[in-house]
DNA sequence: CGCTAGGCGCTATAACTTCTAACGGCCGCA
DNA sequence: TGCGGCCGTTAGAAGTTATAGCGCCTAGCG
């Protein structure tokens, strides 16, 4: 679980009072998200319901923006985590397909957190780019094992020559390509499904899932339909 | 275009001075959330820009919900509209596809309005889901074209047995199965370019784009690597 | 042509929000 | 044991949504 977040260890009983807080802060925040969603958070309410009133807020983060990049953070680090496991068992692209359904399924709105409506004024800070690109390598680390000598796709030429993306990695061009359809579709499903757009239309997401899986994981074909 | 919206036909002058002036709040609301997101569209600031001040908004609108939900509707509209011109213009799924491609490039807020992080309160007014529906109809019709006697994927026989959402349509289970990959995987493609996921990342997110419609219209293969 | 009812926009007000400023008390560290 | 700094407080400014009630102006009817 990984549940050892930068701000729990603290050497002094202040710091460590001040990351307790913090932390009931942000939990608390996640809370109201996951009921009135991430616009509707309020500062107010989150310190009523710890007891201190109002601007008391203030000397824990420096304002909404803060807290919420905070959230998105800590939603980042979660979904690294969970994959670097699920990748530590074995680097088989189906276990970090459902692993990441899971993580997805288990709360909504952290996926939202990462993958949601950007907002236009907000810039996510340097680290959580460093986040995106761990998990970026756990997907292109599975997919190499996957098609280590596969011909290279059209497609996957025009990404070994702009792989700024995977800079380091050696992934084949096959391999880049597959990663890369691994998280665009996975995303596609996920995201519809979470927000409601399949609810009505009868079929089970999850079938669709394991299909869509299906075809990232098939040696070579696979049609759509 | 199809810009006759249901409000501007109206018959006595009240009605349309009133349609007129919904339209033109509208307007600065789509471009205030293009500059600022939705979730920082001021009513305020609205009626500043239209030189009447604050409460008069409310003659015109409910409330804040109600203008949003103007807003999605008319996005869903909008989307439905171009699919439908596009697909006036031949049963191609290409088409179709850059069709959506050049409307959500063109105004990506409008985009996220339909496919966006949704609110948890906020519940989607009956007729959109009939536009949803309207959609689904073109992707299917397309599809249909397609594979007109494919066989049957194995999840393209579970569609068969929970299609719902096709209740009247003459597709086949290939052409099911394809719609939804059609809707799923654009729709992972657009929605993490939009949001800036891809930025940085070195290739071009039209190729990629087309990789994975290459990936939709192949005849029976194509992997994703 | 004139009169009236209703739509329209206004101001005032309430309740809410984020966020700054200044004050007092407690806690931990030396 | 002292004292510096962190913490929480209240007060207040500026903004928001939304309601209430007032007057004007105009469209439409007699």
């Amino acid at each position: 679980m990984a549940r050892a977040d930068a701000d729990t260890q603290a050497s002094t009983p202040r710091e460590r009072y001040r990351a307790q807080v913090r932390e009931e802060i942000k939990e608390r925040a996640r809370e109201q998200i996951a009921t009135a969603g991430a616009s509707a958070l309020s500062l107010n309410a989150i310190a009523k319901q710890l007891g201190m009133s109002g601007p008391a807020l203030y000397r824990y983060f420096a304002g909404r923006d803060e807290l919420i990049t905070a959230l998105v953070r800590d939603a980042y680090r979660s979904l690294a985590d969970t994959l670097g496991a699920a990748a530590a068992a074995g680097p088989d692209p189906a276990r970090l397909a459902h692993a990441l359904r899971d993580w997805a399924l288990s709360d909504p709105h952290r996926y939202f957190l990462v993958y949601g409506t950007p907002i236009p004024g907000y810039h996510a800070p340097e680290d959580t780019t460093a986040i995106a690109d761990e998990v970026m390598t756990v997907l292109l680390d599975a997919c190499t094992t996957l098609d280590a000598d596969r011909p290279a796709t059209p497609f996957g030429t025009h990404l070994q020559e702009h792989r700024t993306w995977a800079e380091g990695h050696p992934a084949p061009p096959a391999a880049l390509h597959r990663a890369l359809a691994f998280w665009t579709r996975l995303h596609g499903v996920l995201s519809l499904e979470l927000a409601g757009h399949f609810t009505g239309m009868g079929f089970d997401p999850a079938r669709y899932f394991a299909a869509e899986l299906e075809s990232l994981t098939a040696p070579l074909s696979e049609p759509p339909a």
